[in-house]
DNA sequence: CTTGACCTTCCCATTGTGGTAAGCCTGATG
DNA sequence: CATCAGGCTTACCACAATGGGAAGGTCAAG
């Protein structure tokens, strides 16, 4: 099951391509090994090329890929638009409006939420401010919380 | 392993209380089945009784803090936050200064994340923008995720 | 050849919600 | 009384992303 060789270098072609270990990977890119397994695993990344002795390793391509990938979720991209991104990123006859669609997609979700948490943030700093809390038992935020969608 | 009442109605203490079952619960306090059954699971509401026939029912204190509940997770209060925020609403000596610590903690954590959100938000847009969306190939945004993080 | 640092897979936990299946219970109808 | 729909019970599985750990194989240096 082995005799053959244990390095990554895949000299064969006579290009000198680096390639380098998970761990390495995750190093140089960011994300981390138990991240990158998962990315392939749901298949976001195509499976990566293995060793004889079955360790993943990764080119230079594969670990700008990796940096790619962590910046946009850095955005807030979801795996699956992550997904999409990347597809069209290795692309060459892409359509740039479909990257802005997602983009801007992404947009309206990250304003949707944004809406809805301060609505939330100024409903309850508005409680919180009618609360003295000075140690007595009265409470305007329990209070208001108990009676909200009273029949 | 049964011949009692099947009925819900326990008026053994001459009491009117009324009770209903899970899914009428869920109807009048507007948490589902599904979520009143996992807040018990998971130890945020106590054990709920049960009928001869082990179906759970609810009193109308019941129904009241599944409302106290729905209300705080409209809030955007976490089960452990509501579990507490329970607690202190059950207990009659409690302080408002912990209801109010409670409240601003959170208040915080929302902001942070509204915060977060909003650097994705801008610099996203930031993006979207330079990018022409004509249908060309060429796109910063992919660009510029590709960039980011590079030796 | 041993040792330590890596790698592999597989499983579990998180947070909050929903779905689905197999089986029992209830109430209403024929 | 028999039956049927619809509610209830439990026990799984799933999602989003991420981390932790165990059990075992492998590599490089001493």
């Amino acid at each position: 099951m082995h005799g053959s060789t244990h390095t990554i270098r895949q000299n064969h072609q006579s290009d000198s391509e680096q390639f380098c270990n998970i761990g390495e990977a995750a190093r140089l890119s960011g994300v981390s090994s138990k991240m990158i397994r998962h990315y392939e695993a749901i298949g976001m990344l195509a499976p990566a090329r293995r060793t004889a002795a079955n360790y993943r390793y990764y080119s230079d391509a594969d670990i700008n890929q990796l940096r790619f990938i962590k910046s946009a979720r850095g955005l807030g991209f979801s795996i699956k638009q992550i997904t999409a991104l990347v597809g069209l990123w290795l692309t060459s006859d892409r359509s740039n409006a479909e990257v802005k669609d997602l983009a801007m997609a992404h947009v309206c979700e990250l304003d949707e939420r944004i809406r809805e948490m301060q609505h939330m943030r100024s409903a309850l700093h508005g409680l919180a401010m009618r609360c003295s809390g000075d140690g007595r038992p009265e409470c305007p935020i329990l209070d208001t919380l108990a009676d909200q969608g009273r029949s």
